[in-house]
DNA sequence: AAACTGACCAAAATAACAAAATGGTCAATT
DNA sequence: AATTGACCATTTTGTTATTTTGGTCAGTTT
């Protein structure tokens, strides 16, 4: 019953949540002052402080739902019907499109590069990190199952991600940008052909 | 005649050469200045500039040096004799390590880390650009011999070396750090084995 | 009394300005 | 013809004044 009513009230937690998502995707970890939190939520800046001790907490909040925002791409994205593999790179590529796409992500990233502000740089690690535990969930069970070969799941999952952003990475200058196809063909070619001539 | 006489007068453009290199590597790209190296070299500070137009220009000569010891290492590390995956991990593992232990080499990593100069970043993807070069020509033998599967070795020594470094991160937080053997199985397993079952 | 607020504060960021250092030039010197 | 270092416009650095920020808490509202 508490969880179904609750309607009159304002609710001042989701005010102050979907305030500091504008704020944080808007103007970045350090262009998102407190104040400007509390005014865009229509709320004291105390009333922040009750639910979050500070801005760190508040900013992992938000990050917290980027990464469930993510992991609900990846999961409409897997198709048990499909091999590993197909699913792998569908759900790298929806993921990474995603990212690419998602505000918050594209700021953080931008606030990064240009001036290194050490939470957001923290905050997109975590994504990272998230990505990889997911993928490695799969890689174990894709292990277990007979599909691929034993490996470490862990650090399989993070040579998967490190080798799909090396072929996505078009910033610079090491290599011509690749078309989807290619990233995928590629992908495919150096994650589970492996080179060695059989 | 003309290269092998020349003893008496002091040989200026190796005097600034000289002094640039120790230069460069102590202080990094912006910690050296154009009066220092002309001090350093015992050199008026216009001679520097009839060799050199400017100050990048100096620096690339250096990084040429660079590069220059780099392609010996690796081919002092090659070995006819031995297969092409031995080879490439010797010679990744040998210029990787003779990079992280060049005073000049890490300077610059440190100067691009801590304060992000371009010239200093320049300098070392052109490193990179060099390996991948070295590699991809060893790569594209390799492919003609039927040593490993046909590939695109540009677009293939740029992958290895991105694997390669991958495994060898240690500064991240993303897997915990692997011992040497660990690195060259890992490396050997998914560049050139594959996950596909078989 | 429980939830909420905004004036308030120490600490940090920024702006404004003065002083020093730097890359590059070139008339004078060797 | 090769070399030099005083010189200069531009940047960079150091300094100080000003503003902004994260966070608190006594007081107000519900």
């Amino acid at each position: 019953m508490e969880i179904i009513a609750e309607k009159k009230q304002p609710d001042r937690r989701r005010q102050v949540v979907d305030a500091a998502a504008r704020s944080f995707e808007t103007f970045g970890y350090k262009g998102t002052t407190m104040d400007q939190v509390a005014k865009l939520a229509q709320v004291g800046k105390g009333t922040i402080y009750t639910f979050y001790a500070n801005k760190e907490e508040l900013f992992e909040e938000i990050m917290t739902g980027l990464i469930r925002e993510l992991k609900q791409v990846a999961d409409e994205t897997l198709d048990a019907k499909l091999p590993f593999a197909d699913n792998l790179m569908n759900v790298l590529h929806r993921v990474s499109d995603y990212r690419a796409r998602h505000a918050l992500a594209v700021k953080l990233s931008q606030e990064v590069r240009d001036i290194g502000t050490p939470m957001a740089k923290d905050g997109l690690e975590k994504v990272e990190k998230a990505i990889i535990g997911y993928v490695a969930l799969h890689v174990k069970a894709a292990s277990d199952k007979g599909e691929i070969r034993s490996c470490s799941p862990e650090l399989t999952a993070y040579m998967m991600l490190k080798m799909y952003l090396a072929l996505t990475a078009d910033g610079n200058h090491l290599h011509e940008a690749l078309s989807k196809e290619q990233i995928l063909e590629s992908f495919r070619f150096y994650c589970f052909e492996g080179l060695a001539n059989r």
